[in-house]
RNA sequence: GCGCUUGUAGUAUAGUGGUAAUAUGCUGGCUUCCCAAGCCAGCGUCCCGGGUUCAAUUCCCGGCAAGCGCACCA
């Protein structure tokens, strides 16, 4: 099968299994970069958040959460109000947008031109005579197109919905340093909404306007930065890097060194970041994401977020789209603490290292996960057509449904009836059990495939009389004979 | 945001200036049915707005949305 009519097959599966919908609202038309879950598909998220939640508090994580809207005073202090407005110039004519500080690196790679005020921006084109790429129309004034979303609250009080949930975590600082009663690093995590006004989102649910972030936060002191304790317990993971250097050497495939390795070359500056790469890592390894699609990749200098001092991406390798990031994990030095201590006036240093006299802003790192590109990520690896089978093997506690039961025929009263009562055992463990009548016994599991369903469970003529009853696998295809006392047990170990 | 292409059942597509079709799907029935079997019956579609026309899903204009390319993606 060529690889575009699986794509096309995937696709059309996102939206027939009920996984992902949109954009929304489908019936007025769509607004671009909305999109929508259907059942499968947010049952999957919350499995993948379940997940997430469960690791991390065995890691000593908590977790908050924050408002979504946040006065401008907030965006100002962290530089997104500055740093999230591009500069552009708009061609009178043909309505060309170009990013006004880029277009004149490229035009004038000889004028000094980072930095520049708009005016300075405008009276360069001015000067050279510059124009609209496509109509040579005269550039005149300098945009803002604003990537944060704008609304007012109350009577006319300017506010933004967050375009990053972290910020909103920061705000906490005051307070998590009480709750956390000295012991550092402070480790919390927030999930939730982020907004972004994108200018052409696209990819489906890759860059959407409305997206999840489930943001990851380490506060912490610069000498335990250096040398920090649970990182003697994970050095020896072996991790798939791929720092800038590399990159610029036009190397595209990750060396795989184990982390104590990474910091004693260098390519990582410190333990406690050396940590968060492991973290990352090993949660999206949770996932169950293939070894061989994983790949962390470091940013250049010059790719690079304002406020980070490194920065790391961990990337999916997918079919429609290539390397896909799912994760950011950034060292965010103690810039937002220090810009909001500034513009809030507020003291935020305090004692971390061994000398309690000595005071600092807390260092932060972070390991920032969008779920909507794991639910992206995953379903489109995990994908697959065997012989015209459509399956998705999903790691099985992430799926939508973890068993489905089905009487073998649905005109005898006695095995529908035995069938009823499996499903109904199976619910009372809480187990997500699926029921279905409809269609031949082999419909009914390739219906279960495509939704990435383990187990199926077939009561059939025999189970009447012996209480047993057969389990397909999903991956194998095969059947076991169990006892219904069984099936509990047998299906619990994978 | 610009350019090109596109928009028809839930999904994938065909087609037409006289309101439409194929496959699949879905619902019900029949068939003792373990990997998309068969038979019967039924359900469901022309993105939105305006224009031209006796008549528009079809042609024209605008909008919205999607794919690709450019730009953007702190």
């Amino acid at each position: 099968m060529k690889i575009e009519d699986k794509i096309d097959a995937f696709n059309s599966l996102l939206r027939r299994r009920g996984f992902i919908w949109g954009p929304s609202p489908e019936i007025y038309g769509g607004l671009a970069g909305f999109y929508s879950y259907g059942p499968a598909g947010k049952a999957m998220k919350n499995n993948v958040l379940s997940l997430f939640r469960r690791e991390l508090r065995a890691y000593g994580f908590y977790e908050v959460e924050c408002p979504e809207i946040m006065p401008k005073k907030v965006w100002e202090a962290s530089g997104h109000l500055e740093r999230f407005i591009d500069p552009v110039f708009r061609c009178k004519k043909c309505d060309t947008m170009v990013r006004a500080d880029k277009f004149l690196q490229d035009r004038l790679p000889d004028e000094l031109s980072d930095g520049l005020s708009f005016e300075e921006m405008e009276n360069l084109v001015k000067k050279h005579g510059l124009g609209c790429p496509k109509c040579n129309t005269s550039f005149e004034r300098v945009e803002k197109y604003n990537l944060m979303l704008q609304t007012s609250v109350g009577s006319g009080v300017i506010a933004y919905l967050r375009p990053e949930t972290a910020t909103t975590t920061y705000l906490l600082f005051n307070r998590l340093n009480q709750d956390a009663r000295r012991q550092y690093p402070i480790k919390v995590f927030q999930y939730g909404k982020a907004f972004r006004n994108e200018i052409s989102p696209r990819q489906l649910v890759l860059r959407m306007r409305a997206f999840d972030q489930f943001e990851i936060q380490l506060f912490i002191g610069k000498e335990q930065e250096l040398n920090y304790e649970e990182y003697n317990e994970i050095n020896e993971n072996i991790i798939p890097l791929l720092d800038w250097k590399s990159q610029e050497s036009k190397i595209g495939f990750p060396n795989k060194i184990s982390l104590k390795e990474a910091v004693d070359n260098g390519i990582l500056k410190k333990q406690a970041f050396a940590y968060c790469i492991y973290l990352g890592y090993h949660l999206a390894s949770k996932l169950g994401f293939p070894e061989e699609k994983i790949r962390l990749r470091q940013h250049s200098p010059q790719e690079m977020a304002h406020y980070a001092d490194d920065a790391w991406d961990l990337e999916i390798n997918t079919e429609q789209f290539g390397w896909v990031e799912i994760c950011g994990i950034h060292d965010r030095t103690d810039y937002d603490l220090k810009r909001h201590g500034e513009y809030s006036k507020q003291n935020f240093e305090i004692p971390m290292g061994t000398d309690s006299s000595s005071k600092e802003v807390p260092q932060i790192l972070e390991i920032a996960f969008g779920p909507d590109r794991i639910i992206y990520t995953l379903l489109e690896t995990t994908f697959n057509i065997i012989d015209e089978r459509i399956v998705l093997n999903l790691n099985p506690i992430l799926a939508p449904n973890y068993v489905a039961v089905f009487p073998l025929v649905r005109n005898k009263k006695s095995i529908l009836n035995l069938a009823k009562d499996v499903h109904k055992l199976l619910l009372q463990h809480r187990i997500t059990s699926f029921f279905d009548t409809a269609g031949s016994i082999g419909k009914r599991y390739r219906r279960q495939d495509e939704l990435g369903t383990p187990y199926c469970i077939t009561i059939d003529y025999d189970s009447l009389d012996d209480n047993s009853v057969t389990i397909r696998d999903r991956d194998t295809m095969e059947q076991k004979r169990v006892l219904i006392s069984e099936i509990l047990n047998s299906i619990d170990n994978k």
